[in-house]
Formats: C-alpha cells, structure tokens, sequence
DNA sequence: TCTTATACCTTGTGACACAAGGTATAAGCT
DNA sequence: AGCTTATACCTTGTGTCACAAGGTATAAGA
C-alpha cells in the first residue's frame, strides 16, 4: 500500500551486506552504523538494525562486547567473526553477480538513457 | 535456518523489476518468464510468479489478457501498462543508485579482488 | 489408456523491515 | 535542584513477501 514499498523490497537483504561491510575495518554498534550507512544513502531505522545485528551475532557472524565510559549509555560494539567474514565476501560477490545481470537486462531493455 | 536463505533476501525487490523488464519488450506469461529468467540465472519457482504477477495487475502495472491455442493450457499473457512502464524505470534508476553505492563500500572494504 | 509436459493457482510458513513505543544515563540549561 | 536534550539500547505488533508443497486442467504421444 505505502507507495515506497518496493524501495524498501529493493534494499532488502543489501541492508545485511551493508552492515557487515560497516564493522569490517573496524568494531561498531547501532547508532554508529546507522549514521555510517545514512552517510552512503542507505536509510535505516533503529527498529531494523537491532534485531538485524541480534540475528547475525545469534548466527555467528558477529561478535559483540559492551563498553562503558564513551557515551551517556554503554555502548554495544560489534566485529566481524571469521564465518562473518567470509559471509561477507559470498555475499558481496553474489551482489556483483546479481547487479551485473540486472545492469544487463536493463541495458538492453530501456538502453544506457541516464 | 536455510543457510541459503540470505541469497533469498538479496534477490527479493531485484524480482519485481526483473519481471517488469522481462515483458518490457512482448507480452509474456507465468512459465515463459520462469525461465526467461533462468536464463539470466535468476531461479524462481511458480509459487514465487504466480502471486507476483497478481500482485503487479492488481495494483495496476501489468495488464493481462488470456491466450488460447498456443499450448495444453490458456496462457495468461501480462503487459507493461503506461503505470507500469514508469514504475520500471524508476526503479531501473534506484537499482542502479544501490548498485553503484553498495560496489563503493565493496571496493573499499574488500578491494577489487574477483 | 497412461504418462508427460504444459499451464495456472492456492495455502501455509517463515523471515524480515519498519513504526511506534519503552528504558536508562549523562550533560547542559534555567 | 529540576528540565530538556541527546545518546543508546531494546521490544512488540504489523504487513509484505518468497517459497515449498500441494492441487486442477488439457493436449499430445507412447
């Protein structure tokens, strides 16, 4: 119903890729990536990336460890696991794959109209 | 649980704009788009087409017209209405906004390795 | 007549993005 | 001291959607 829905469907399952690559150079935690991805044009809400980091800490993709003393409140920060890591890179390789194909049909569909 | 499962989520959104592409060109129905698509090693089951096509008519993107004679079975051939055309390549433009910011943080972060 | 291929559709399930709420703490302002 | 703001995390409820697994119908060939 709500007509950006299918901007929503589109990002979906980039927004994991997006976060794993957020915490890759170096630990983070909510807010954080939240302003990171924002700053890359990719809008998330705190009700999307909390379950989101949850769900890949609960399967082994991240780690994450409290700290105290930076902020108002404790922050929750989170790293790459190895298994994260090499998620990551199959993830991001199956993006490129995907995108390529897209770019394809859309090249020869609509052309290179910008 | 499906450790294929995040393949999934990258695919979904990709799907509604691949199918909108796919009968760009000629009218089309269910199963020719299947494997239209598998061709562009884009795997979707009838499951997946069926209520997706349904969806697009009803909100008035794809238009549909029953064909009989060509096979066992009436076909139902979908066109892209003027409605859908637009939608297309709006969300031609926003794919490739997300493809070109996601391949930035890829080659930052991972580099350019293939 | 039986199987196979074609073609459409439906129901049930699980995943998930998001809105809308909530809680807690520290710092600054009045 | 009280009040507000910003930071930070979390939860519940809702709607959407991809898919598996089933079903129905028809025509052609073995």
């Amino acid at each position: 119903m709500t007509d950006t829905n299918w901007q929503e469907q589109l990002r979906r399952g980039t927004l994991e890729l997006a976060v794993l690559l957020s915490v890759a150079p170096a630990p983070s935690y909510g807010l954080e990536i939240i302003r990171h991805l924002e700053f890359a044009d990719l809008v998330l809400t705190e009700g999307t990336i909390y379950p989101l980091l949850a769900r890949l800490e609960r399967d082994g993709l991240l780690d994450a460890r409290w700290v105290e003393g930076q902020g108002p409140r404790a922050r929750k920060y989170y790293q790459l696991t190895p298994s994260g890591r090499a998620r990551m890179k199959k993830m991001a390789q199956e993006f490129r794959a995907i995108a390529h194909g897209m770019e394809e049909m859309i090249a020869t569909v609509i052309g290179d109209e910008r």
